[in-house]
DNA sequence: GTTCTAGAAC
DNA sequence: GTTCTAGAAC
């Protein structure tokens, strides 16, 4: 058996290599390939044929055992080989001998798992063959049933085996005496699948090529549903083997993963992975959770797990597949998505986005059938809305607006006023004391992205009513409040609304960070603006920025930052600052004379 | 738009 | 331990 030796890096010329683990297989090779010489340019080791001319070049690779540290007992076969096929090849050996096995690392391929036939190397290498290596899903830190898992491994192997045409699946594992590995190996002997296709591989995934000299170009993950770096095992290590441009390209495709499921990443370029072991696509899987002590276990539900396991399986070989075929962009660009859909001038729709970054989740055929019926038919019902009223990319529960400005009259008790182009309702979640919408009933006018000179009137029309009942409520409600009229950048309902809400924000559903900076940013438009904008250049600016939202929480009167809502909150309620000056001009907030402007006692 | 909840932050 | 955030799901 051979000994941990350190691998050297393969030339270009190789396509194939053949490694060897005991004397009989050292013959078989010798036999069958009988033109393999020793390669002057290659660490010692290296044997093979020139791939002038030939497609498939054969080498065998052997890795002397440091003459000055013996690990085991047993006789490095290497001598024997090198003496049988060259003998420039010995007088090498003494100076690979002096060589130190740092830099390189370490690989015991005495225990790296081999299947199937001697003629064909379990561990081949090859430049061309499309590779994909994968760790065994759940058997590690989800606790799953390492003999179901090997039995679900191959079965699913199998399956894909058929379809891969020539290329190549790896189970990879770093552990020399891993049991996965084993008894998979075991159960694919068994069965008979082709060595050449499937074999499995003792090493640490984020170093096959530069320290196992096996080229994959795709990796799996086996990640968590965050999709974040971190945690230990495999996850850790292709998160910081991969880099930062790796988690920004994985941010990209999907936010989170559930289980069964598998993203298809392609590693940026710029990629450690990519440059140092030729990784071109990393795909996320994530199987399911027998662990108690981690998110979402299953308990002892192994019929739940196993068909959650093979849908991982099914996920990871069909997003291969899928890279195979050149169909890796698996999300579609929105506008190729949905063709004419009526994104602002920005581009922005978090709906949309947000949608599309869900469903960008690689999902097995089976997968996609066995969605819910009922989430099927509300996700059809949206689209006919959609579809109808030629609103695309809403999502189902963004409607209600729409409904209630369209069809007042079955909405009478949510109603405050209803005339032949608005309607004023109370919002249903006020942020604020008072918080009422004026909704548009214009047609296909969704949102200011929409709006232009043609809407001017209406615009004033929706400022006069909202400024009318501010004005109202200050009368007959409360004349200490202070109103402000204004449309979100982006709004995540339907139909074109006005604002008019108190600015104490007093209000238990103001609760998150999104909440208050859609109306203390300039995600908020002031009404005022808006009709100056769209009259003087035809249409409003949209601020629709992510970043608006996602702001530090400053105090909306003394500016004060925040660390969180509930101290915000806090301040807010004590904080008699003046308003800033800006809100003072140009009639933005609506209040009883002296009741804003100046700081009170 | 909200609700739910895992896990980060404290 | 509790509080809070942020992302998915609806």
């Amino acid at each position: 058996m051979l000994q941990k030796k350190e691998l050297p890096k393969l030339s270009e010329g190789f396509s194939r290599i053949m490694f060897c683990h005991n004397d009989a297989e050292i013959q078989d090779a010798v036999k069958t390939y009988s033109s393999l010489e020793p390669f002057d340019d290659l660490p010692r080791g290296c044997f093979g044929q020139r791939s002038h001319e030939a497609k498939v070049q054969v080498g065998i690779m052997k890795f002397l055992k440091k003459a000055d540290a013996p690990s085991s007992g047993r006789t490095p076969k290497v001598d024997r080989v090198q003496r049988h096929l060259s003998p420039q090849s010995s007088d090498k050996k003494d100076q690979s001998s002096e060589r130190k096995d740092g830099g390189l690392g370490l690989i015991n391929f005495s225990e790296k798992e081999e299947m199937g036939s001697k003629e064909t190397a379990a561990c081949s290498s090859s430049n061309d063959i499309p590779t994909l290596a994968f760790p065994s899903i759940s058997t590690a830190d989800f606790q799953f049933n390492l003999d179901k898992a090997s039995d679900i491994i191959v079965e699913k192997v199998e399956e894909c085996l058929g379809k891969l045409g020539n290329a190549r699946l790896v189970l990879v594992d770093l552990s020399h005496g891993s049991k996965i590995l084993s008894l998979v190996k075991a159960k694919a002997e068994k069965k008979n699948i082709d060595s050449s296709k499937f074999f499995t591989f003792v090493g640490n995934i984020v170093h096959l090529f530069t320290k196992g000299g096996l080229r994959c170009s795709v990796i799996a993950n086996a990640a968590n549903w965050r999709l974040k770096p971190g945690g230990g095992g495999v996850n850790a290590a292709i998160f910081n083997a991969a880099g930062a441009d790796f988690e920004a390209a994985t941010k990209d495709r999907a936010k989170s993963l559930q289980p069964g499921h598998a993203v298809v990443v392609p590693l940026p370029s710029t990629s450690p992975l990519h440059i140092r072991e030729g990784v071109t696509h990393v795909i996320h899987v994530l199987g399911p959770n027998m662990n108690p002590q981690r998110p979402n276990c299953l308990g002892n539900d192994y019929n739940e797990g196993c068909k959650l396991l093979c849908k991982a399986y099914s996920s990871l070989f069909d997003g291969f597949m899928s890279i195979l075929n050149k169909q890796e962009n698996i999300i579609p660009e929105p506008s190729k998505m949905l063709p004419g859909s009526d994104c602002g001038p920005d581009g922005s729709n978090q709906n949309f986005d947000q949608k599309n970054k869900r469903d960008g989740e690689f999902l097995s055929e089976n997968s996609k059938k066995s969605r819910s019926s009922q989430n099927d038919a509300r996700v059809e019902e949206a689209n006919k809305d959609n579809e109808r009223t030629g609103a695309k990319g809403w999502g189902s529960w963004a409607h209600a607006l729409y409904q209630i400005a369209m069809h007042p009259e079955r909405h009478k008790d949510d109603t405050f006023e209803v005339s032949e182009d608005v309607v004023v309702i109370k919002d249903v979640y006020p942020k604020a004391q008072r918080h009422l919408l004026v909704l548009a009933r214009t047609e296909n006018l969704d949102r200011l992205s929409d709006v232009r000179q043609e809407h001017l009137d209406l615009l004033r029309r929706m400022h006069a009513v909202g400024l009318k009942w501010a004005e109202k409520l200050l009368q007959e409600d409360d004349a200490s409040l202070v109103f402000r009229l204004g449309y979100h950048s982006v709004p995540s309902m339907r139909q074109l609304h006005l604002h008019v809400i108190s600015q104490d924000f007093n209000s238990p559903h103001l609760k998150n960070k999104k909440h208050w900076n859609s109306f203390n940013t300039a995600f908020f438009r002031d009404s005022v603006d808006v009709i100056e904008e769209v009259s003087s250049k035809g249409k409003a600016t949209i601020k629709g920025d992510e970043g608006l939202l996602s702001m530090e929480l400053r105090c909306h009167r003394c500016r004060s930052a925040h660390p969180n809502i509930p101290r915000l909150k806090s301040h807010i309620t004590n904080c008699k600052a003046a308003f800033p000056a800006a809100l003072l001009q140009n009639g933005r907030l609506v209040h009883r004379p002296g009741e804003v402007g100046t700081v009170k006692p």
